[in-house]
DNA sequence: CCTGCGACTTAAAACGATTTGGAAATTTTC
DNA sequence: GAAAATTTCCAAATCGTTTTAAGTCGCAGG
């Protein structure tokens, strides 16, 4: 009734049933050669034994894995990465409809990393890869092209034309950002950027110049300042735009660690952020939950992005032109509590700011 | 050269070679029975042509996959756990050395973990698994030894006698926890725990009961409070703690997320935490170390218990009775900076919360 | 000169599925 | 009512390994 191994077989179906193996087979995969009636005999003998194909003898004739892989960097002891984690989960989730499942592999040195991608595709394990953490410049994603062998990359390169990528839609979010500043009532707000060769940077202030066209605001190019990336950044330039005549009631900044900055310049002045001067920021950082008030962030759902980018690799897999797989997502707006409607309008601010000077 | 889908095979050395495909595998196996000769010959041509063993074939014939699974269980859209971020990390860095990956995969009811534990092992995909979050009765754990598949447990259930299982030894270290409370001159303990249905919650709070026993301090339940595992959680076991008319000098916590917003309660309320109140935490997460002030926790190395765990279910699958795999590890006590002796009476705590109320 | 014994190798049989090329049986067509 | 077309199923080949049973070959022993 069983194989030698225990487990039920498709010959053990098939003489139970009293036909050829290969006609289990069809059944199985849906041709529509068979007659109902051996049809229902078969699928009922196999509810009967409980019988399961083996996905590795399907595999290894098929050649395909219907296992996809995730090769996640990790640094020298430094704690996992939450947004991994919550990536990975939005794979399993959406693998988990497909019948395809996810090898987890880590890799603690560039060098290792492609040593293990090699590994894998070699053993043929995998039928494709997701990327994480893309770098400007990436070993892997050249050693992929090369050996022809499917993935998609999360975020991307310099030179982003000939292969699939799912990337954070910048200029959209921070458009919606100025619009959500709107709406709650600031009509004067300012920008915190970054240095104009990242590529995301200045994304984010086209984003921000399109908002506030789309409001019908008026560009002021002295609202908009750009710092390091880095909380000393976010404190210089929160100075320099709170400093300003008619001072902006918002302060849009182009990453989590400039708004933390500028929350700290904020609150050494003596502003209560969220009522009297409002920060957002982006990236979705953990710490940002942390700070004092909380931080109000733009952040790209983790596992939607997972799901999404699963999927766009089964599709390469299948076949389709990694050139015409690559997608921008919105991030969305996590509300905390550094964010509310001006209380004051810029004069009082600057009314304010000069008093506690 | 190649195969017809464009890999080496077993059969392109062998023909490079002259020799039978079986000769070839046997070096590669490791068999004594070679010569020297053509061993090298062999082995040679197998680096020229870059030829790796199809890992599918190799376990359709041996009927092992080297490969291990882990069904991560993720709640109600909530956020994922750092914890298992970091013990996958462990698993996977073991696996590494011993040529096996992981699976992973998620399921979002106790219904659907039991069904894709089935699935993997109806289809052949993994080896074994690796089990985490043990509850005190835990259909999987009966699942699995019904099936007769190999695994091993992190954490125990009621009744841990009959299969392999890695926990942290809960009980003494709550009851080490209350030692250095006691060392530093708190006489008034407070005790945040979870949900009596996890294990390893009961087994916290039997810790902190002997203990305080230990130490010659009176019971006192009103000291006891049973909160979800969440930073809501420790919100509102703190307060009500701190609300008690004698309230604790310190609170002992049964995880971090607990302990991190008991810490924000305690921030809220006006108290400097690590001089007027003392929070310490359990679990080492990374995060508590940018809480303010940074979180005095133990930790049991999430990613060391991954290792170890990895190694114990391989022992298992090769053969080891589960009984024999049972190991319990302690955890280590972190200090940062949340913990101090207390720089109030509990009647000069109780004063002030109510001034400040 | 045969026999037997190590030391090596090989050919062939698994492992458990899918796929291919037919072959019966049945139905349609003229 | 014979030829052609359809339907339905089967046997065998195949995927790339490992393992088993069976040879070779040279050499020592009788």
């Amino acid at each position: 009734m069983t194989g030698s191994r225990g487990s039920v077989t498709i010959d053990d179906v098939a003489r139970h049933v009293g036909v050829a193996k290969g006609t289990v087979s069809r059944v199985l995969n849906n041709y529509t050669d068979i007659s109902p009636a051996t049809r229902e005999r078969i699928l009922k003998a196999v509810k009967e034994l409980g019988y399961h194909p083996s996905s590795t003898a399907r595999s290894l004739k098929r050649g395909r894995q219907d296992t996809l892989g995730i090769v996640v960097p990790v640094g020298r002891g430094r704690g996992a990465d939450p947004f991994l984690a919550e990536f990975i989960d939005g794979i399993a989730r959406a693998l988990d409809d497909l019948d395809q499942d996810l090898l987890v592999t880590t890799a603690h040195s560039s060098h290792h990393m492609l040593e293990t991608l090699e590994r894998l595709i070699a053993r043929r394990k995998v039928d494709g890869f997701i990327l994480t953490r893309t770098e400007v410049h990436d070993p892997r994603i050249e050693f992929l092209q090369t050996r022809r062998f499917p993935f998609v990359a999360h975020g991307r390169t310099s030179d982003p034309s000939n292969y699939a990528w799912l990337d954070v839609d910048n200029e959209a979010t921070f458009v919606e950002g100025v619009e959500h500043l709107v709406g709650m009532g600031h009509r004067r707000i300012g920008f915190i950027g970054g240095p104009r060769d990242l590529n995301f940077a200045c994304q984010r202030r086209e984003g921000y110049r399109l908002g506030l066209m789309q409001a019908g605001l008026p560009a002021d190019t002295s609202l908009e300042v750009e710092e390091n990336l880095t909380e000393e950044g976010g404190v210089e330039g929160a100075r320099r735009l709170l400093g300003l005549r008619e001072p902006p009631t918002a302060l849009l900044c182009a990453t989590d660690a400039l708004a933390i900055g500028a929350i700290r310049l904020c609150r050494d002045l003596g502003l209560r952020v969220g009522e009297d001067v409002t920060v957002i920021g982006y990236d979705g950082l953990p710490v940002g939950a942390y700070v004092d008030p909380p931080l109000t962030t733009f952040s790209q759902s983790a596992q939607a992005a997972g799901g999404r980018i699963a999927r766009m690799l089964i599709d390469v897999i299948e076949g389709a032109k990694p050139a015409e797989r690559q997608e921008l997502a919105k991030a969305e707006l996590i509300r905390r509590a550094s964010d509310g409607p001006p209380e004051k309008t810029p004069e009082e601010l600057a009314k304010m700011l000069r008093r506690s000077s």
